[in-house]
DNA sequence: GAAATTACGTCAGCCATATTGACCTATATC
DNA sequence: GATATAGGTCAATATGGCTGACGTAATTTC
């Protein structure tokens, strides 16, 4: 029963909003995002590491100098969880860590070269993969992507995460 | 060094193909999928359930009377992995098996009563979820967002998930 | 300048989810 | 009858989350 929808929400929605397509959106997102993390973890099985030091790499090589505690508003996990995965990677050499001059207690996180290396053999494939499926869907599907992705963010961080690309894209 | 895009490469590729724009791309996909199994994860921790289960009653929802194989062929994990998740919502009343008419070797999968009720439950967060975003990008980003998640996908993956979106659709 | 807060780390234990490998049963198929 | 297939199971292992408690150094506040 409670699964039928009633008439009246049914005039009231457009096409694209029936239930079954709904349902499409968020199967399209469980696939795509299945077989994008797919390639990378097969690299970092045969290093030792996880996909989690992945998302660590990524997100310090995407902003050098990261604090730890903005790395951990990224990735929305524990400090504890973060812990193990970050001295991991300090320890075999891939982060680096130095502390902030404004606040010393701070402690900025960037890649080693090494760091840099892996952080590129992983993005790639999965930049490849997003380049394919642009160049065939077209710039305008491509900004269309882009607008329903963002709407499914929290709204509290849309405006962050926002201008964490703008930043990224500036700087 | 070797992130440097060479001259003839930026030239030859569209502005929207740039090495910002697909890690931009990259993110929002990251983003949006942390987003997007937040609340689900929530109700779940309650019950003692976890998110390969939310998945299991997903897809055997979506598909009642899938075999197990079917269902491992769209999870793509080992079948001790899903035997232990499918096994637990078995024990506990969501899930129904019954033999295959045609090959009694398979245990065919649907919803309980109580399963469909959970099921209704864990994907209305998404469900409304994916409507707000659909809603205020509008239809023509939808579509958009449709091809680039497509694309996105293993291609030797594409046509039997299409089939699947499709035949769910019409059946 | 003492007290409180903040940034970060660590120890310990728990749980969910994935893996590999080996082995088993029942049913279909050649 | 032999072989293949659908599915399940036992055991061991690894990853990546979590909570809770505690510690240290630096900064901020009163």
């Amino acid at each position: 029963m409670a699964d039928v929808i009633s008439p009246a929400k049914l005039a009231a929605n457009p096409l694209f909003l029936r239930d079954e397509d709904l349902r499409q959106g968020i199967e399209l997102l469980f696939y795509a995002y299945r077989d994008f993390t797919g390639e990378p973890d097969a690299i970092l099985a045969r290093l030792g590491l996880g996909r989690a030091h992945h998302r660590a790499i990524y997100f310090v090589g995407r902003h050098a100098g990261i604090t730890v505690s903005e790395l951990l508003a990224i990735l929305k996990i524990t400090k504890q969880s973060l812990s193990r995965v970050l001295s991991q990677l300090v320890r075999e050499g891939y982060i680096q860590q130095r502390p902030g001059k404004r606040d010393r207690r701070q402690r900025l996180l960037e890649l080693t070269d090494k760091g840099k290396e892996l952080e590129r053999q992983l993005t790639r494939t999965q930049r490849e993969r997003i380049a394919r499926a642009y160049r065939d869907a077209g710039a305008e599907a491509v900004a269309g992507y882009r607008k329903v992705l963002l709407g499914l963010i929290d709204e509290t961080e849309r405006r962050k995460i926002l201008a964490r690309l703008d930043g990224s894209k500036a700087g």
